[in-house]
DNA sequence: GTTTTGTCGATTGTCGACAATTTACTTGAC
DNA sequence: GTCAAGTAAATTGTCGACAATCGACAAAAC
């Protein structure tokens, strides 16, 4: 038997042996301390101090570095080195209004072709919401999940471009909400907000799913900006 | 190809005074390697070729790369190097219907806010686009001066989100239309296939402009699609 | 003859050191 | 006390060298 072109879910015996490389590693790391609150927005990101921590050179960490500026989590300037992303008002209504455009594409393209599909990945991930609900109070799975969903439906559009459009305001929007606090009193209303969504996708409505998306992020973005304004004053004084 | 322009206006008198790294050298000058069409897609790009060839290490060089391949200009394999970027017809079609949304998106906004300044510098842009049809027959002026065209609907848009997704498929699309050959027989054509997209936004008329770019797009898709597929086919026997 | 195994050359991955630049601090003048 | 210039420290930018990994060819086994 050939273990080697067997195309599909893994015919071997074999665990998929992650072999990351040292540099995916750092970067891995270096997201989890951004996105978990470890790091502030603006907080300098030295090379030496980071490769000193994580006993390596310095050569890795500038790569991942370089890594985590394309998704959005770091900021480079020349000669002056990496940061955390620092987000403003404005960059979060312009990251919303493109999630809108991508993600509505993404429900026209998803009901024209991989209908039958999607609406089960999504009924799942939907159930999978719905469980979390009512567990811990930690706010990051919940997020997780929350942007696993539309992420799904990125993915059903069946064009690879709106995932990756969508996978690069990901980043930066986990960010807000973790750095502007819980978006909803209730977790549990994470998962009822995006149920009409979900109804009009399963019927094949698809003006009627572009629509109900398009009031779940106008009114995420209401909320997220919302919280980040009061945020900034509350620094401010 | 300027890739330190940020896409924002200059506000001092002086120009921005390029003070640019060792690094954006290296990747302009790849890229136009690879867009001038000296380098073939799939040709491998070894650092330590580039950098004897450049006189320098190989740190900037690989550094270089990793921007191109943000840019969609290489790809990247793991312990195997760099390598030109190499498009297949699928990756065409998702690539163009990104753009159409993007696009049409851009133009929505344009419209309902920065409507005077956009009409004005698209006006200039196709007249640039005019005179450019009488001159010589290279190829590379006319696709930039059409690409520019676009680039500034999606800049006008006021969302520079919009901005940076077209920037990302700008140079796929480029290389696409260097592969393929002309365009259109007779480059005076493709100033005038940009004419009715700017009448309509001229006149304000959203969903008529949003319509003549869709039928734009999708006829360069149509074309560019089309020749690749025979070029490939040529490539074969 | 086909498949597996071993070896080699080439290329990337990582490292520590030095040069260039920026930042922070100190000093001095007003 | 404030501001400016000059100096020192810290940080990034670049370099050349070594280690790890991969692909291709050769050799051996079936």
């Amino acid at each position: 038997m050939d273990y080697a072109d067997m195309g599909g879910k893994s015919p071997s015996p074999f665990l998929p042996l992650t072999r990351d490389g040292l540099v995916d590693r750092v970067a891995n790391s270096l997201a989890e301390a951004i996105l978990s609150g470890s790091l502030q927005p603006g907080d300098r990101l030295a090379e030496s101090t980071i490769a000193k921590q994580m006993d390596l050179s310095r050569a890795p960490v500038r790569e991942a570095l370089r890594l985590l500026e394309s998704s959005g989590l770091v900021d480079y300037k020349a000669n002056r080195g990496f940061f955390v992303h620092s987000l403003s008002v404005e960059a979060l209504e312009h990251l919303y209004e493109l999630r809108i455009v991508i993600e509505t594409a993404s429900i026209r393209r998803l009901i024209a072709s991989n209908h039958q599909e999607a609406v089960k990945a999504l009924r799942a991930q939907l159930d999978h919401l719905h469980e979390l609900s009512s567990t811990g109070v930690e706010m990051a799975p919940h997020v997780d999940a929350d942007m696993q969903f539309h992420r799904l439906i990125c993915h059903y559009s069946g064009n690879p471009r709106f995932l990756q459009v969508f996978d690069t305001t990901a980043n930066e929007i986990k960010l807000s909400v973790i750095y502007t606090g819980r978006l909803y009193a209730d977790p549990a209303l994470i998962a009822q907000t995006h149920e009409p969504i979900f109804d009009k996708i399963a019927q094949g409505d698809a003006e009627g799913a572009v629509a109900a998306m398009e009031y779940h992020l106008s009114d995420a973005r209401r909320i997220v900006t919302g919280m980040f304004r009061k945020n900034q004053e509350s620094k401010q004084k």
